[in-house]
DNA sequence: GTGAAAGCGCTAACAC
DNA sequence: GTGTTAGCGCTTTCAC
């Protein structure tokens, strides 16, 4: 990697410019407190112009003890394009705050991660934003726990951390139903074990504000996320006589299954039952008809992570980004008339 | 941002193991030319890792000349995971040759874009991957010109490239139709302008391939690719009573408008028509059922990138990577009752 | 075998 | 208003 050409610097203006380093310094990174003469501002910036002068922030960073450059450790950047969107996030926080980003990926091998985060720490970053692509529980390498350090999309104790308000996402998803007025033969569609974060919180909101509807679930069906499987687990209910409204799937791949099985069984969307969703992907829009999904803030999410990691007195807890509601056509009053089987 | 703790230097753990610096940089980077005795060697590495010494990356590369950063450019980085694909792949690579990597996005914007490049030289990067998130020709900066770089899915004249071979890309599609023994009314779904590489080549490399089996494309369905016009686009051509035995969509969102005419037709996958399309996204393996289609090496193509970028004598051209075939479900010999309308 | 010292390009006291 | 100078933490030549 052979260096073009070799960039001048501050020496070879303030030489070229007849001021010594000091004063060119001082021009070029525009400080008022020492008066530079306005001739003299105007040589120098006339000689960093012609020779295409760029400061040396390695050297810069070296002396300033500043790095300016924020870590971002990733579990995966690819899985789903979530990934992405919160690193976009984050990107865009990070110039507007004038610093750079090192983006790493671990695929979760701890070793690696180790050595990664090592790295990063030698080149001085400011700190760290940890993020996971899927909300959970994380396991926080030990490394980065005594660095400045902000969790994304995930949680860890007290450490920092910006996540999806999943609670009250469930309530979204349940009040485009009760609005439009269904008050029975709801279901959630798609497993909610205790241990992971998004289905148990989604489901609580949803049973709560069902609740406050002045109603409740009328079952819950237990199948993995994946349209596969919700295919067959929907497809088994309605071969066993149930009649549903209304199917709150807990993600957007779900919701695919339940078309599928929908469309087998001659069930209309949404005159037949009414369908919400979570994560608003590119499905849910490109369904037929579109799909009315709780969406996940991952830009926001990002964004708000490097903010705060670089906010002084950053607080300590988990903040909580609010899943805003894209209302598509999938939701229709109950109709009176039950579906013919 | 308070740095905790105070890092260990080189100096401290001289001190601690009663050396010089000199000495002790020496053995803390493992050069074997000085040798050193056994003991003294022993007692640096000692102090060190009592001090939890990390080298200063930062001030190693001042001295050095060597940043061993290199910088990603990319237009979009969330757009349909693709752009997080390909920095996933650059990113591997990238640690394997001992690089770590800043990553930057553009949104497009020409003027935010000179100033994040402008930043990245001022790092020191060593060269600069500049991605885009669709295959096509690229304005490349004239910033980035001057500097060591590769294109990564995208071409400017005579810059080393790396973009999928999407002419070859074609010709696999062909593959499962005419092996099927398909050798009459293909249609080709999804608009293909001179200008827009992807389509533009992979109709070529069909209509070789099918030009090699000893036929011809029946139509071309010329639609936007996306899942709505995809659908109205067929739609109308079966209205119109054509007849289609296999269908090659230009991408996986094509295909899903497609599949959803087709249901809404009656007409079935594969026993009715066969399917084809490219991308192999999610939905490629969610519909039912799974489409035939023919992958975008992403994660090859960034890794190559980064290596091309990293080789000394790093070839000039464009490097062509091959697009894997992933067979489903949706391609089946052609049947011998038209189907039914 | 080991150490002294120069210097990477920059900033910021401090002097004049 | 402007210049001198001392580092930031590291590598590396050269001397002993």
């Amino acid at each position: 990697m052979s260096r073009p050409k070799p960039r001048a610097k501050l020496a070879d203006i303030a030489a070229r410019a007849g001021v010594s380093v000091t004063t060119a310094s001082f021009v070029m990174s525009g400080r008022t407190d020492m008066r530079i003469s306005t001739g003299t501002t105007e040589r120098v910036l006339r000689a960093a112009r012609e020779l295409d002068y760029r400061p040396n922030l390695t050297a810069r960073s070296l002396r300033t003890q500043d790095s300016r450059t924020i870590g971002l450790v990733a579990d995966s950047i690819a899985t789903g394009h979530h990934g992405g969107t919160m690193i976009q996030g984050s990107l865009h926080a990070a110039v507007r705050h004038g610093r750079r980003m090192l983006v790493v990926e671990t695929a979760g091998e701890p070793e690696v991660e180790d050595a990664l985060i090592a790295d990063l720490v030698s080149w001085q970053v400011e700190g760290f934003v940890y993020a996971t692509e899927s909300h959970d529980e994380a396991r926080v390498p030990p490394a980065l726990r005594e660095q400045p350090i902000v969790l994304l999309n995930c949680r860890d104790g007290a450490i920092p951390a910006v996540v999806p308000d999943e609670v009250a996402g469930g309530r979204t998803a349940a009040l485009p139903l009760t609005e439009a007025g269904h008050r029975a033969r709801i279901y959630v569609v798609g497993e909610a074990p205790d241990d992971v974060v998004p289905g148990r919180d989604r489901v609580r909101g949803i049973t709560a504000a069902l609740q406050e509807a002045g109603t409740t679930l009328d079952g819950h069906v237990e199948c993995a996320w994946s349209p596969e499987a919700a295919y067959d687990a929907l497809t088994a209910l309605l071969a066993a006589g149930a009649q549903p409204a209304a199917l709150i799937c807990l993600n957007d791949r779900i919701a695919l299954g339940v078309y599928q099985a929908l469309a087998e069984a001659d069930v209309g969307v949404p005159n037949d039952v009414s369908v919400v969703s979570f994560d608003d992907s590119d499905l849910a829009r490109w369904l037929r008809p579109g799909i009315t999904s709780v969406a996940l803030p991952h830009f926001e999410m990002g964004a708000l992570a490097v903010e705060t990691l670089l906010d002084e007195d950053r607080r300590p807890g988990v903040q909580l980004v609010p899943m805003p509601l894209r209302e598509r056509g999938s939701v229709a009053p109950p109709s009176r008339t039950r579906p013919a089987r």
